[in-house]
DNA sequence: ACTGTACCCTGTAGGC
DNA sequence: TGCCTACAGGGTACAG
């Protein structure tokens, strides 16, 4: 669900919330979500007080006076809600929550302040995992992963040399953590189309026989920073699951211009073509095969 | 090392 | 109305 827009929408509704804040109380309901939770989870977070709100990739990083991280992933269907108000709240009584995404409520953060973060996630994909901040880049989850893509790391030079002889998908490679971290199924299909390359050529075609980037490598690497960049003013794609900390949605999804458009017109001024959905890499992808070549 | 597939889990939409 | 299938912003664990 939540790509890299979404994680930074949420990162941002957290940090005022969540920056000098003691966290006074740990409700963790089950024993796991994606992954068992940490051994003396509770413990190792009552009483903290947090330093820090990051983000790397989809991971949300929140960093504790003790030098403790809390790694957050919200997998497909997870979101953390701020509960505003003085009263202590619990599961179940909190402001935007209906009857429906109560029943999928797993954690709760009671901070100092009164207010609350409420962890909620139906298919629990997403996971929290603690690590330290010195141990943090050598972390198993972060060590392989590519460039963040609104960095100065992502260059077209970047790319074309990690793709260099690969015959993997132009779609699957993108999506693939390892190449560009932060890049999920909706932004890869409107990067590829905003940058006019169809999603299955081979990811080889990004770079020339030396490993020097194609005009298409160059072409692509401010599209995928456009499209992000667009999607963070406009607070995020909600399509089913996804929303703000306070409850409201995001309004991206009004912008696609091939997720979830099948059938329909090209909007591209000229094109004429239709758009495309095929599946690669067991995910749907969409395109114009008309302009996208 | 790379590539492709199955799988994790719940909810919802659409066909019959 | 109900039953059944397909599909959904994620990533991992294999087999070849």
């Amino acid at each position: 669900m939540p790509e890299l827009p979404e994680v930074e929408i949420v990162r941002r509704g957290l940090e005022p919330v969540l920056t000098g804040a003691t966290i006074v109380r740990v409700e963790q309901r089950r024993a796991d979500l994606r992954f068992p939770f940490p051994e003396g989870f509770v413990q190792r977070l009552e009483g903290r007080t947090i330093v820090s709100v990051s983000r790397r990739a989809k991971y949300l990083l929140v960093t504790l006076s003790d030098e403790t991280v809390l790694i957050i992933h919200l997998g497909m269907s997870g979101r953390l809600s701020v509960a505003a108000g003085g009263a202590m709240r619990t599961f179940g009584d909190y402001v935007y929550g209906t009857s429906a995404s109560e029943k999928h409520d797993h954690v709760a953060l009671t901070l100092s302040s009164g207010t609350s973060v409420i962890y909620n996630d139906p298919r629990r994909f997403g996971f929290m995992l603690l690590t330290t901040a010195r141990e943090r880049e050598t972390h198993p989850l972060f060590a392989e992963l590519g460039v963040e893509p609104l960095g100065n790391a992502l260059n077209a030079a970047y790319l074309s040399a990690k793709a260099h002889g690969r015959r993997t998908d132009l779609k699957a490679f993108l999506l693939d953590q390892r190449t560009i971290a932060g890049l999920g199924n909706i932004y890869v299909s409107e990067a590829l189309h905003r940058a006019e390359i169809s999603p299955r050529r081979s990811a080889a075609s990004l770079a020339k026989a030396d490993g020097t980037p194609t005009a298409r490598a160059e072409r692509l690497v401010p599209q995928i920073r456009a499209v992000l960049t667009a999607a963070i003013e406009a607070g995020g794609s909600s399509l089913r699951d996804y929303r703000h900390t306070d409850g409201t949605s995001g309004g991206f999804q009004k912008e696609f211009a091939v997720y979830g458009r099948a059938g329909e017109a090209c909007a591209r001024p000229g094109c004429g073509g239709i758009i495309q959905r095929l599946v690669q890499s067991q995910r749907a992808t969409f395109y114009c095969a008309s302009c996208q070549r």
